[in-house]
Formats: C-alpha cells, structure tokens, sequence
DNA sequence: AATGAATGAGTTTTCATTCAT
DNA sequence: CATGAATGAAAACTCATTCAT
C-alpha cells in the first residue's frame, strides 16, 4: 500500500515532468520557427496539446517559457559536443562540429540557427542589458565558443579564443545568410571552407 | 498666380517628401534600435515628429514603413560602395568595406548589424516564403553579394561568389556575436582577420 | 477660415475633455460604488459609454484612472471647504462641515465615505508605501486636517492638529459604522453629537 | 482494536480540526494584511502550510474562509471583553478596551483595525444587501457596540447605545486615520482623548 | 478528506489601423 | 493631405474552483 501511493506518487510528478519537458520542446521548436515576438503562449500551448491557462503552471511567465527554451538548445549543444568529445583528435573534434552544423542545413535555411536568431531576438527584448534572458543567450554562445577554443588549445594554435570566434562567427554568418537566401547549399559550401581551413590550422 | 499657386504645390510637395524622409530616417533607426516587432508605429511617428495619424498618408502599413527602413539600409550600402568604387585597387576596396564594418562596431554591439537583424526578424515576420518584406531583406544582403563578388572577381580569384559569400557571412556573424557579447573589440579583432586574409587571397 | 479651423480644433479639443471628464466622472462613481479592486475599466467604460480600448487613450493605466477618481474627490472637498470659507465664524464653517457630511448620509450608509473607503483599498493595493496612489488618499484626507485645524486655529483653541484629527476621525467612524450597519440615522445622530462638541469647544 | 480505530479516528479528527484552526488563523492574518481581493487562496493556503487543493474540504469558498477570517476577529473581540468582564467597575472596563486598541496601534497604522478594514471591503463585494458576509463584518461590529453600550448601561448614562457609537465610531475613526497617515502615534493620541472623554462622561 | 494538476472565465494592457472633421 | 481620437482584436497573466488519483 505504502508501495503503492508511492508509486502513484512519483507516477503523477512523472507526468508532470513528462508534460513540462512537452511544453519546453513545443516551446524550443515554435519559439524558434515563428520567433520569440511572433508567437503567443497559445501557440506553445496549442502545440504541446495543453490547455492555455494549464502552460502558467509550469512557466510563471512568458520569459521562463523562453529560458527554458533556451535551455532546451543548449541542452542539444552540450550533447552534441559531449559525443565530439569521445573523438581522439581535435581537429577531428572541430570537423565534427562543422558537419553537425551542415547537417541542420535544411533547418538552418529556412528558420536560422535556434541560437543565433534567439540572441537576436532577446537583444531587442530587454533593453537593460542586466536582465537574466538577455545574458543567457550570451551564455550558450559563449559555451560553444568555450568548447571550440579549447580543442583549438589543444591543436597547439595561437590564439585559440580568437580561433574560436572565427569558427562560431562563421557558422553564425553562414546561418544567416542561407536563411536570409533560403539557401541550404550555401551552408554545404561554406562549411566545406570551414572545414578546409580547419585542416591548415595549426600546423 | 499660377507660379505661385505651382510653388506652393511643390513646396508642398516638397515638405511632403522632407517628412517621407524624416520618416523613414526614424523608421529605420528606431527598428534597429528596438526590433520590429517591439516598434510601435507610434515609436516612429514620435522620434519622426509626425501626428500618428498622419503616417498613414505616407506609408499604407507598418510593413510599408519597415520596408522602406530597410530600403534606407540599402541606401546606406549603396552609398558606401559607390564611395569605395572610387578606390582604384579592388583589393583595397574589400578592405574599405571591412574597414568600414569595423568603424560601426560600436553600433554593431550595441544593436547587429542592421540588415542581419532586420533578416532575422522578417525572416519570421512572414511565414509565406512568397512575401515582399522577407524577400526585400534578402535583397539588401544580395546586393552587398553581388558588389563584394564583383571586386573578387576582378581581383581573378576562383569562385568570386563564394569568395563574397565567406566576406559577408564573416561580417553577419562577427556583428552577432560582438552584439550578443556586447563586445566592440570583437569587431576590431575579427576584422583585422578578413584584412589579413582579404591581402592572402588571390594571388 | 482661420476662426473655422481654430474652432474646429478647439472644438475638439473642448470634446475630447468632456470624454475624460466624463470618464473621470464614471470612475469616481463606480470606483466608490463597487471598489478599486472589483471595478473592472470595462465597467467604467460601460459606465461612461465610452469603448474599452478607448479609455486607454485617456488614462494609461488604471492606477491613473483612480488617482483621476481621487482628484476628483478632492475636487469636491476644495469646492465644499471653498464654499464654508465664505461663512464668517470658523465654529460656523466647521458645523457646516458636518452638516455637508449628514447630508451626505444615504451615500455614506450604502458605500461608505468616497476617501475613507478609497484610502482603505488604496492601502492594500501598493505594499510599498512610497507608491504615488497610497499617498494620494492620504493627501486628501491631510488637506481636510489642515483645513480643519486652520478653523480650529482661528477658534484660538489650544491643539488644533489634534482637534482636526478628533473631528475627520469622527466622521470616518461614523461613516464607517453607517456603512457597516446600513444605518443612515446613526450619521444623523453622531453628527448631532459632533455639532453639540463643536458648539462646547473653545469658549 | 476498536479502541485503537477510535483514537486513530480522533487522532485523525483532531489533526483535522488543528489544520482548520490553522487555515483560519492564516486567513485572518494574511486577509488583514494584503486585503481580501489580492489575497488568493494560495497565499492562505502557504500561509497555513496546506496544500491548495486540500483548502477546499475545509471550506467550500474563498467567501467560507473570509467568514473564518472574521469569526476569528470576532473570537479576539470575545476574549477581549471577556478579560476586560474581570474588572469590577464598567468605567475602567471601557478604559481598558481603549487601552487595548492603543496597544495594538502600529498594527492599525500598517493595516488598519481588521473589524473597520475587512467590514469596508466586504461591503463591496456582495451588492446584495441581503449577502451573508457583508452582515457578517456588521455582526462583529454589532457585538462590540453591545458590548460597550452594555458598560454605559451600567455607568447610568443616558443613551448608551448612542455613547457605544461614539466610542467604537472613534476607534474606527482613529484607526483609519492612523492607517492613512502611517502613524501609530495617532493612535496614541485619540486614545488619550478618548479616555479623558471616558472620565467625563455619566458624573 | 489528500493533493498536484487542470480548467476556463475574467482582467489589464497594447496597437495596427481607421475615421471624422 | 492633417490630426486627434476611436476601435476591436489580440496577448499575457491570474485565480477560484474542480478533478483524477
């Protein structure tokens, strides 16, 4: 019996969870096709399937809705590197990375990089650069260029926070510019370069 | 009479061009400034000096109104290049454009680039591919493209289009990143990076 | 021509301070009637006959519809305490403080005094007492002392502050009590007590 | 065994009953203090260390818990009068109840006096003046007059209802003030006042 | 009676766009 | 074309109350 209102118990909080992690999926993959402005907590709602006044039991507001999405993104970043990691070679690492990148291209082209557009976004959103929302798009950004420098550390390079940047600006730039044109290729291509230039570094 | 009655027509005309303008002046600063979709179309009136009302004589809807910030970006780069055609070398005209870039890094971190942020957010702003505004935006980014291919070209290097493609995307995504850093030094640093390698190409 | 368009704009403008008198009027009423916290702007709107999202264009937020309420009320204690100013004796003018009062008696007995009960609800509203509007009804009741003691004053009875307080304190508790206890002839019989008070005071 | 299900019964009822006075008790606290409107049944529900859902078997509406809010008031009234029976003459009874209601001064300058400020607030939010709980705050104050006309009565003065009025009408009266003004010592003041005013009458 | 979660109606506020003059 | 004012459709958020377990 004990048994069994515990299990009720831990049943019902995975339910919950279950529908928490629904609504921040929702909320990462509409946040990021209609942008942050665009969309309505409805929308969010809609597509988890949940009831619009159900959406403030789990997100107190429309801002932790979107730092969740956040989350979300930094969430496939951080696993994304930690499956690079497992790579011996840096370099490899790095090429790794760009590949990932061109795979997404078709995304890419046509909604932007999720945290590229999202920094963009939450730059106009709140004018005082103090804000929590604000600083915590900075924050992916600047752990993917965290990771990218270090493996250019270990590739013996100078500079290998300038490398980084380099690296992140161009996907960033690329993203752009194939969403802008609606143009996947020009990601195919300009990670190739990517990829060309990774091989002459550090030698 | 009539001369008079003409000059009054065209003075008026005139002032009604002079508030177009101060118009779209407004329109373009305050949309880079606060998004376009955080812009009220009163935000522009007021930083125009225009009675709310009266904007619609000018521009029959908001999109009308972003259109034509956008299309004072455009000019913003016209005029640049035109300046910059007057440089003999092709080389140091590329090297003008970043140099140029690099001279807005303030601007550039405080708010992006103008045209990238303004994609971004038309990007969103019309789910219909079709659109005009999402293609106006793609426009301006082409234009630039064509211009920057142009003095590749001319420099003789292989594949001029993709040559620009990697100047521009470099230059949207330093701008992102110095902007979602809050870094003007970003900007410096990573174009003195397209100067180094604008001087190793092409030879 | 001149005249007609000045006309036309003064015309307006005279039309557009009728609305917001109107509207101020119908939160005044509605505000006292229903309270602060159940009066939706709907109901005030409705109240003046005026659409909802109209009110908006008056009073940018309902906190400045009830300091509007408030003045209001302020208003129609200036215009009595004006009006008793003409009387010559102060004891003169204080008793006809308190007639006004128990005139007032059947309002009084069904919502209660407009300030008391606005300052009451007021107080709850903003926890933070450095707030503009939980201040605002304390400046009406603080002008009512001070007009109080200045009679007092003139009556050359010692402590006037603390006389003006024993009366307005009088009268809020015999609203209060009416109000409560739907007893309009409780307000008749403690302003008869007031008047003998006033009548012993001083001499 | 019986006996053991019967004390586990009224173990259990017993703990039912502690976390009803518990829930109460809060109410009484928590709807002084932010006021009835912006008080939600969470905010109790917190307050009392009972989870939301759970309120609702213990009273049916937020309306139930008010009225719980206002029988403990009345409760405090009742145990006050109580003690003050203990005193043998009715003149020091009535001195007495006065010197409580200075004792509680800064909690009336912050909050107001609970009976004044939740009778204000309860005529507000039932239209109907046949409504259970708007007569329920008029009870509450009804059993104080009584209660006090009672000590008149003995004191042998004439109109002891009407004396009650004055005395409770000036503690009402200070109250609010207090409130208003954010000034204990107010209290203090009208207290002294009425004290004096207390020795005076029925010689 | 226990409790986390669900629901849906209501409220304030914003704004693009239109209208009357 | 000028211009203050009007309008109505969202959108974010709150909460009393109910439900499933």
């Amino acid at each position: 019996m004990t048994d069994s209102l515990a299990s009720k118990g831990s049943s019902r909080a995975a339910a919950a969870a279950a529908k928490r992690r629904r609504l921040t999926a929702a909320a990462a993959r509409v946040l990021h096709e209609k942008g942050v402005e665009r969309t309505a907590i409805a929308d969010i709602a809609q597509a988890a399937g949940v009831p619009v006044g159900n959406v403030y039991y789990y997100f107190k507001t429309k801002d932790d809705l979107v730092e969740a999405a956040l989350a979300e993104h930094t969430a496939h970043v951080t696993t994304l590197t930690d499956d690079l990691d497992r790579i011996p070679d840096p370099r490899a690492r790095l090429k790794g990375l760009v590949d990932a990148w061109v795979a997404q291209r078709e995304t890419a082209a046509r909604y932007g990089c999720p945290t590229g557009t999202l920094a963009v976004e939450l730059d106009k959103r709140d004018p005082e650069p103090s804000g929590g929302l604000d600083r915590a798009a900075a924050q992916v950004i600047r752990r993917l260029l965290d990771w990218a420098a270090e493996q250019f550390r270990e590739l013996g390079v100078p500079d290998p926070d300038g490398h980084a940047v380099t690296l992140v600006a161009g996907y960033q730039g690329m993203s752009l510019l194939a969403n802008a044109l609606r143009d996947p290729d020009l990601m195919t291509r300009e990670g190739d370069r990517l990829l060309a230039w990774l091989d002459s570094v550090g030698d």
